[in-house]
DNA sequence: GTTTAGTGTTCCGCATAGCGGAATAATAAG
DNA sequence: CTTATTATTCCGCTATGCGGAACACTAAAC
């Protein structure tokens, strides 16, 4: 049990709402109440009663026959006002597209999420296959380049890996990170970090694509340095430093 | 007050912290918990607890020096869990890309949510300039196409309008709903409705763009006819009937 | 510099919302 | 027909959560 969770303040009902939105994965088509109980360790009539309500109010959908229930349109419709909620995406739309059509990458944004970087926006270049990486895919922080980006970028970094401090080096001579297969082999890609308000989550765009499509020369002289360079126009476009 | 929220199964303050979480529309880049408190009519201290506990679990992050709050990666995360649940996106994204490529116009999928048809998914021509509409937004039930569309193939439907019998007709006859700027007058379209599960809310594909690219022959004899039959094609490939 | 207004946060007495074990109901498998 | 599993409901009990008030801080107005 957390700090938070000990605090008076902390509402533990909705905290168990919660939570079993969140035993939902992204390849479960449905889940029956003795599922969720499992998964989240509540007894199936707190369960019940967590899945009577956000079935109310359309966070889950219970399917017939079978009564198992998956994640409903209004958490769809939040997840859409999340991102909506990002003031610099508009901005950043066109420049991406076009980064993605110029370099034939595949360029997207990602979230800092728990342990992962979750990607919250794809680029696809319009001419050219890509990377079967969308939104919503996560990526680990140690191995992947966003996720190291972030964590070069990170000024409380306590815990310095030999990667790390390597990375920081590179995001400070050159302006982003680079992974050769980092976190699959056959990929190659570079991130450049993103901080928007203090106190949030912080972003990293990156650019992706295999490594047959996307080699050393290519990467270090063209990608990198154009993914660098539009990030930083889009932070001067939205007056950040 | 509805009947779910009378029922001593519901969890009103689960219920509070949904509400929450509701109070965030597109628009808004921050809300602090007075204006969250407005917008709920809960009282502060109330908003405080629920937004304490919503911040611990990433649902919320709290900005600062300002202290307001934005929708967290959390919110995000699940919002593409959602989506990845449907099991039927991963064999539409092909056909319906595809589709988008050889019509020259947006094709969507929608999903209903309340009194609005909201875009789940996208699919762009890749070649061409196309409808500025993209996921998340909402268009209105009675008026949009694929509003009509999901109402027209609703048999429960009783408040039956004259444009509703008019489209269910459609529907019928050829399998597929119209609107001449019924939403917008500078936009043509034509939507499929798509049901999966029993239980859950309806889905349409549609097809649209701008009167002046989409006009009514290339609607009625290209591109409605071609999203019909790639709807249909993809039910057979589920096993739907 | 003082006063006023608005915001965010915390406290605490109170009572009801929610807990969970047990019972009940339904369906599927053996 | 019996057993196993799942879903749902009941109800006595108490801990969770409520909300008004107080407190703290900052900014604007005078």
């Amino acid at each position: 049990m957390s700090d938070a969770e000990r605090d008076r303040r902390f509402a533990s009902t909705l905290a168990k709402g919660l939570q079993v939105m969140q035993a939902f994965k992204p390849g479960d088509v449905s889940l029956g109440n003795r599922e969720l109980a499992r998964r989240t360790g509540m007894p199936p009539s707190t369960v019940a009663r967590m899945t009577f309500t956000l079935a109310s109010m359309g966070f889950l959908e219970q399917l017939h026959p079978s009564e198992a229930y998956r994640l409903g349109p209004s958490v769809m419709a939040l997840g859409y006002t999340a991102r909506a909620g990002l003031s610099f995406l508009p901005m950043a739309e066109n420049v991406m597209q076009q980064l993605a059509d110029d370099t034939g990458v595949l360029v997207a944004l990602s979230m800092r999420h728990g342990d992962a970087a979750m990607l919250t926006r794809c680029w696809r270049p319009r001419n050219a296959s890509s990377l079967w990486l969308s939104e919503g895919h996560r990526l680990p922080m140690e191995q992947s380049a966003p996720g190291r980006a972030i964590l070069a970028a990170d000024p409380t970094l306590v815990a310095e890996t030999e990667q790390a401090r390597a990375d920081r080096e590179q995001l400070e001579s050159r302006g982003y990170v680079i992974s050769y297969g980092g976190w699959n082999s056959g990929v190659n890609a570079c991130a450049v970090p993103f901080q928007t308000a203090l106190g949030t989550q912080p972003f990293a765009f990156l650019c992706g694509a295999n490594a047959s499509d996307l080699n050393t020369e290519k990467l270090e002289r063209v990608v990198a340095p154009r993914l660098r360079d539009t990030v930083q126009t889009l932070r001067h476009s939205l007056g950040y430093m």
